[in-house]
DNA sequence: CGAGTTTGACCTGCGC
DNA sequence: GCGCAGGTCAAACTCG
């Protein structure tokens, strides 16, 4: 139990993303194997994520030692969508270039200048002063030897850079739905390289493209929605085409397989005042039973057992 | 030809 | 201020 802990926490330390995990407002990891026979399979690869029984619940027992136990700065961070006023460089020139005193040679710097800002704009443009406040994140960490796993969403790679410590570079995707900033970070671990850690940074504005079937309301791009107040004890994690859940009460319980399909895409908030926002996402157990989406392709053994 | 990937350059934040 | 590392852009390229 503990050396699975402090496995658990070499690999985490082991890994550059430990610090997103541990500095991230609403961490939630847990291994999955799919490594299995048809483990590589990618497609539908987070069924398989859920087709698994070799992964350690121990692992996740250990996570809420990880986890930030209040909640705020996430709210704040997920709430508080920045206001991009853009600056106003060309401001000063444009004063100054109306001055008499300004010569021709003067003239000529500062239209250079602006020709240089201009270049500069198109290259990039101008970010404002306010500190950039990011989307929360939600990491979690799978065992595959694919690096992006299929999850439902369509995305276009943007980026790659290599991670430092780590043989391993790391992806950079974006949702390709263009009204939608969903990213996701996709890199090994480089502590255990059959380690995948992806990062999902915002939410989806949209449902799954390719949701064939009805897609339960806790899969809904919003089903991940951070509550605010007195939420704490409760993550729940929208990824594309599923929610995760964690919940501490049932941590609390020993022998409760935490992070298990037991409590997949079920947000017990119980007495929480966000309960009804959270419950607002999740779908009735009815609703699961008549239709599971892609869940409908777990094996009946793996689905939620009626209480 | 459109969509997606690759990759070098650039920007930004942060620690020293 | 400088250097480093993370993150992003966008042109070139690939693929179906």
């Amino acid at each position: 139990m503990k050396k699975e802990a402090t496995k658990m926490e070499d690999l985490m330390e082991s890994s550059s993303f430990s610090e997103h995990i541990q500095s991230s407002t609403y961490p939630l990891s847990g291994v999955f194997d799919t490594s299995g026979e048809e483990g590589e399979k990618s497609s539908l690869g987070f069924m398989e994520l859920l087709g698994i029984q070799d992964f350690s619940p121990s692992m996740f027992d250990y996570m809420p030692q990880q986890l930030p136990s209040v909640v705020p700065p996430a709210v704040k961070e997920y709430s508080s969508e920045t206001l991009n006023l853009p600056a106003t460089p060309n401001s000063s020139s444009i004063s100054s270039a109306s001055s008499e005193a300004v010569n021709e040679e003067q003239a000529k710097a500062v239209d250079e200048e602006e020709e240089q800002q201009k270049t500069k704009k198109q290259l990039k443009p101008k970010k404002t002063n306010q500190k950039k406040q990011r989307e929360p994140r939600f990491a979690f960490m799978t065992k595959s030897e694919v690096d992006h796993l299929e999850d439902g969403y369509r995305w276009r790679k943007y980026g790659q850079k290599a991670v430092k410590n780590s043989p391993y570079p790391r992806s950079y995707y974006r949702c390709t739905t263009a009204s939608c900033g969903v990213k996701k970070r996709v890199e090994r671990s480089c502590g255990d390289p059959t380690i995948v850690v992806t990062t999902y940074e915002g939410q989806h504005t949209h449902p799954s493209p390719v949701m064939p079937r009805g897609t339960p309301a806790c899969f809904m791009p919003d089903s991940g929605r951070l509550s605010a107040g007195g939420a704490a004890a409760n993550f729940a994690m929208s990824m594309p085409t599923m929610t995760f859940s964690y919940n501490q009460q049932l941590h609390q319980q020993p022998h409760v397989n935490n992070f298990s399909p037991l409590s997949f895409g079920y947000v017990s908030s119980s007495a929480s005042s966000a309960s009804v926002n959270d419950r607002r996402f999740c779908t009735p157990r009815s609703a699961l039973l008549r239709d599971h989406g892609l869940l409908q392709d777990i094996v009946p053994s793996l689905m939620p057992k009626e209480e």
